[in-house]
DNA sequence: ACCTGAACACCGTTCAAGT
DNA sequence: ACCTGAACACCGTTCAAGT
């Protein structure tokens, strides 16, 4: 149940299951960028096979992630719901959890924005759509600065992402980053409407 | 005149200059990840001639740079005569363009932080050392938020000339997303103390 | 001293040959 | 219909042999 079998010959579905399990560990070990032949190797399967299987290294990413992608534009339509900037926050913060699950897939996953070819592209904008909608109501309730869009939002975010998977001092400090960013993103100055909550100015 | 080039036999001397400024050109169009074979070719040079004369690619990277980031360093210095706050942007806007050289660097340079056995560790330390001093003028003055680290804000930086190499899109809001990271980096809010204009600290 | 390029151990990608 | 692995064109790195 990785994605939809189809019709498959039998042997042709284990086939592309034992990739994808395959694929999961090696890249969990090596990043975005494993070796598609040690993938090959280890699932005891011929060059051939994988590549049959999926075409490119984006669409081998992309079955892995597209559940975890599809999850997170869910989420941003439920957290519709809640408080317009803890909503975005929270949001963004399972977004960064995700872009960091493998060493490089932020990269890998910048790389679509533009690549519309890419197998990622699609389940990657859909999920971006979601989010930047969470951005909107934000900015709307003039809890965030207007003039950051979602290509910024999203950029940011997954810089957070890059910098924890160069280091692991980095790493440390990659909650404490996207705070920083987080803060330096609402508005400089609320010289007129309404308080917020009780935040007094000045 | 490319750095110290020492008692070397004529013949080196010139295949050393050859390579730099072949490998200036191949990094300049392929990355910092360029093919190192390629500069070899390029440079009309044995393969084992470049290694002997950089055995690490981050050496070969060093010698490209070592120049511009001593001139950073330089720079850090210089401002530390200006207006706090003002010194530190505008220095880090140069550190920012200079992460910019190559695609590639900004993750080049970040793997330095880490591995002091890299020769490009050396004068990046240095520069980043001369760096912090004008942060650290920027708190005490209170214009920079206590809870930023040197190492957060040469993350920050980097991860900025890092988004710009993903793609054009983003590179052309390289400035736009340098100035959001600054802006948030301000305190909060300045509940005591003078005015920030002329302060003196204490 | 220094240079050269073959040698080795890897890649990604394609495709003829098999079942 | 699918699988296999050799083949091709690349890498980085080392090192024996040359000058």
């Amino acid at each position: 149940m990785t994605s939809t079998p189809r019709n498959q010959r039998a042997d042709a579905q284990r086939n592309r299951e034992r990739i994808l399990a395959v694929a999961a560990a090696v890249i969990e070990e090596q990043g975005t960028e494993a070796s598609l032949r040690d993938v090959a190797r280890r699932a005891e399967v011929g060059l051939g096979t994988l590549y049959r299987h999926f075409p490119t290294r984006e669409a081998l990413l992309e079955a892995l992630l597209r559940q975890r992608f599809d999850l997170l534009a869910e989420r941003a339509r439920t957290l519709a719901g809640a408080a317009p900037h803890e909503a975005l926050v929270e949001w963004l913060r399972s977004f960064v959890a995700g872009a960091g699950a493998y060493r490089g897939l932020a990269a890998s996953m910048m790389a679509t924005i533009n690549d519309e070819g890419s197998p990622l592209h699609a389940s990657c904008h859909a999920m971006r759509q979601a989010g930047g909608r969470l951005l909107e109501r934000a900015q709307a309730a003039g809890e965030v600065r207007a003039d950051v869009t979602g290509l910024d939002l999203f950029a940011l975010a997954s810089a957070v992402s890059w910098i924890a998977d160069q280091a692991p001092s980095l790493a440390a400090r990659g909650d404490h980053l996207f705070g920083l960013i987080m803060d330096g993103l609402r508005p400089p100055e609320r010289l007129t409407g309404p308080a917020p909550t009780r935040a007094a100015p000045a």
